[in-house]
DNA sequence: AGAAAATGAAACCTTAAGGTATCAATATGA
DNA sequence: TCATATTGATACCTTAAGGTTTCATTTTCT
């Protein structure tokens, strides 16, 4: 299930004026959920992908993509 | 972050004529994962919920969708 | 320059995701 | 009817997500 997961939140967070803390706020999690998300260490749920989707009013596919990697077609 | 997340995971394997079993090989997941999945037990990553929408060719947003609860705005 | 805000990271902890394997019940089809 | 496919569920295991807290570094703003 080897895939990396790219994301675009920085950008529109920076488009809105937003601090990581702020979005979390929005979002309902940690700080450090933002952040790891963002910085590409943790794959989020689709739940939180959802909600930051929504608030941006983008669908999910203008923040996250996936990076085709070895195997798992 | 309580939150129900809906699926129609099951109505589109419906109209691909495609069983768990199919759906998890081309997905690269187990078959247990689309199953726990589609009745709502877990909540999927986004690299399988952007995978799944992917190969029905539809945004993340057809297939998954949030159900407000009580908190988390 | 100096204070305050924002960010990345680390440690530590708890729980959920996801894997394998197996079984029973239900569909499906020859 | 009988065989096969499909599905839901369970048990057990491993790992990653996500939370809190804290610290150092970097940005940002006066």
């Amino acid at each position: 299930m080897s895939a990396v997961l790219h994301n675009r939140i920085r950008v529109f967070r920076a488009e809105h004026r937003l601090s990581q803390s702020d979005l979390a706020d929005i979002i309902g999690v940690s700080r450090k959920t933002i952040s790891t998300i963002e910085v590409g260490r943790f794959v989020p749920s689709t739940i939180i992908a959802l909600k930051i989707a929504r608030h941006f009013e983008v669908p999910v596919e203008e923040i996250f993509a996936l990076e085709q990697l070895s195997d798992s077609p």
